[in-house]
DNA sequence: CGTACCATTGACGACGGTCAAAAAACGTGG
DNA sequence: CCACGTTTTTTGACCGTCGTCAATGGTACG
């Protein structure tokens, strides 16, 4: 993927005047070129070269890998602001995808490095990203451990928290890649979720928008 | 735990003819004081700050979590020549413990970091190491999506490649650290080690040594 | 308005967990 | 070096959760 032009720009001026508190997330802003890919959209494959990182502007990313027998297992959901991609070898471990139609910023990965030799603020938080990321996958291990209804809460607790709109979870993916996220069937997610409405947990305004009606019970339930 | 004093260590000179190519692994060896934990010793804890950093010379050791109802999960196992407690944050997100008797180096991690300030190949190795730990749990992840006999055959695959002696695999835990690690019952991993046994893909010689005797049907049961 | 795709629901069975007991391995001290 | 107590491992019986297969219902988009 990724055989286009436009990625070029020149960020050598505007990067001698990068933030100081956020200085990673402003540099791709300012050295990114923003991408638009359409709903299931490959964004990179597995095994490629990792010559690019991305940062989603808007919209929602799945990475996955697919096991020889066609299970597929979801490492992770990117959301806007999240930075994805970023790889201490030089090649992606995970495939990549749009879940909608998805605004993404491309920045070349050799850049940043060249910025991070420079700005230490930059080369701290690629090391605080990379760490970050190592948390959430442990957290998800511990995630696939518990039960089926662990994991569909472990889930929402998750999404609520890094979907804006309160109480209201409005989910840009479908039941298969919650599945696939949390090594069950779609059957189950969907048969747990009509669970948690029947013990009036959350309600199921539509199967994509999901109120939390009682997050006390969805925290007990959360092992 | 590591009260002690014995970690300091002048190392301004050593360090500075420092090998090009293992260079982190051998900063550790010049810079670390040996440190002996005895079997089942807590070398740190949950939540604790990740004031050191590590690297095994010999014996085993697990890190984990538990949860609330007293379920554990181990993260990973380290062997002789494995660095673990790298953070990029500043406390421990797992706890840790000798699995044998063990001897462990110990070294400051503000030693480690500000010597990557100065060798630039220490920091590219403690970035890399970041990404390889990242990969393990990723791969980790797609385990624990696995059916039991796949789990358990992944796990002697692994440790057959980490662990030297040819087909014989000398294992340092138990039966239960094994189930904690795959996700599975101590009782599912003897069941399945016996159904392994049954069909010759291995000989169980006494309960911690097992026989890899055909590589073939294992490669083909890991899915 | 029709056609895919997506989600729900049902029936059923298998895989792996739980509880319990026996057997084996290990370590310690007499 | 053997005897004994403890820990670890194995084996058995049973049961519940979740996966499988299949059909129906809902939703979105051209």
């Amino acid at each position: 993927m990724l055989t286009q032009n436009a990625i070029h720009t020149d960020f050598t001026r505007k990067s001698a005047r990068v933030q100081m508190f956020d200085s990673l997330s402003e540099s791709i802003n300012l050295m990114g070129a923003t991408v638009p890919f359409s709903r299931n959209a490959e964004i990179f494959g597995e095994n490629e070269p990792a010559d690019y990182v991305y940062k989603v502007v808007a919209g929602a990313v799945r990475t996955y890998k697919v096991l020889a027998d066609g299970r597929r297992q979801i490492g992770a959901f990117y959301l806007p602001g999240d930075i994805f991609g970023l790889e201490a070898k030089d090649t992606h471990t995970f495939s990549s995808e749009a879940i909608t139609d998805t605004k993404i910023l491309v920045v070349k990965r050799s850049a940043l490095m060249a910025l991070a030799a420079s700005e230490n603020e930059v080369a701290r938080q690629l090391w605080s990203t990379m760490g970050q990321e190592l948390r959430r996958v442990q957290e998800h291990t511990l995630v696939l451990i518990k039960t089926a209804k662990e994991r569909v809460v472990s889930f929402l607790l998750e999404m609520i928290e890094r979907i804006p709109g309160g109480s209201q979870l409005e989910l840009p993916m479908t039941r298969q890649d919650i599945a696939d996220y949390l090594g069950l069937t779609m059957e189950t997610v969907s048969r747990t979720l009509a669970d948690l409405e029947n013990s009036s947990a959350i309600e199921l305004a539509s199967a994509r928008r999901i109120v939390l009606r009682d997050r006390g019970a969805l925290g007990r339930l959360n092992s």
